[in-house]
DNA sequence: GCATCTTCTGAACACCATTCGGAATATTTC
DNA sequence: GAAATATTCCGAATGGTGTTCAGAAGATGC
């Protein structure tokens, strides 16, 4: 039973895999899929959980089903330190769904998801009105062809395909 | 029972709330928190399933705890239709998790999780591959303040406080 | 105001998550 | 290398929960 680097053996991928597309199935079908027996997933599902590995099951939304049918991302540009107690309360939006600070030519990026353009104007409107914002940039999404959660799997490849100093 | 635009009332938008931040509680519980029985709510819940508002229950993983600490914002810019056969082959690597088509100055945005800071290299190298991509912008994150699916809620102020037209 | 459709509740049932002892396998220790 | 320990697994039993059903309550339409 060979573990990854990451503590994880062959069947703890496949299995949070599993489970990150969908946990609706019993433990004894997703057993028979990675040769485990019911109670075997069941302690192994108990301890990803415990150890933090599965951060919760939960339902996902269909944003346009409940009224967020436009994606933005949001670029803001601030002086000074970016995260100001008016950026975090931000957070409160359900509309704000993620907020980063990154490494780049922008402070923060947000990503927002709201009912249309308007409700998009008024948000920028109310970060504009910070009195250390400078700039946003908006990113419109026009399609999405891929969004998912946190995947089980990582690329090998990627790990070895990268230049090595030489010495 | 006042229905939303939506279609969804009050007890709907507090259920998906509710089940939208975790699906472990029994029917009886969830049901106490929104004034219902277990039936009922499996009712509702089947009918959110049937209809799309909900379109899965997974489990959410930890990305440090799965080998994908670093997180970065791709955006691509490309001649012609960025859309093309190798763009959409990056979405068999875990490590790519949205792709949208944006509005704005770049074609494409890219959000990737990868192990470090030289798998991002080599994704980008594999990008960079690619003979119409012109540029790439990356935009690490540093820190995330904030990260949730999809949320049940909408900010009614954001509705309102839109510039009217005068007639 | 009556008929129809929807949605709720409480009780009954069937299924599944969960627990437990014991066997099999890996890991450590001497 | 073998004994000792720890870990992981399975099969069977059980308690809890999802699920179904019939009937009551409420909303909707004519």
């Amino acid at each position: 039973m060979p573990k990854d680097p990451h503590g994880l053996d062959a069947i703890d991928r496949k299995l949070l895999g599993l489970l990150s597309q969908g946990a609706e199935q019993t433990y004894a079908e997703i057993g028979k899929q990675v040769g485990l027996s019911a109670p075997a997933v069941h302690e192994r599902v108990k301890r990803y959980k415990a150890t933090g590995r599965i951060k919760s099951v939960s339902a996902q939304l269909d944003p346009a089903m409940t009224g967020k049918s436009l994606l933005a991302f949001v670029h803001v540009d601030s002086t000074g330190w970016g995260k100001s107690q008016a950026m975090l309360d931000l957070c409160n939006f359900p509309e704000v769904e993620e907020m980063h600070t990154v490494a780049g030519d922008a402070c923060m990026v947000l990503k927002v998801r709201t009912e249309n353009t308007q409700a998009l104007e008024a948000l920028l409107a109310r970060i504009y009105d910070m009195p250390e914002v400078q700039t946003t940039k908006s990113y419109v999404a026009l399609s999405t062809v891929l969004e998912r959660p946190v995947q089980a799997g990582i690329t090998e490849e990627l790990r070895e395909k990268t230049f090595q100093p030489r010495d």
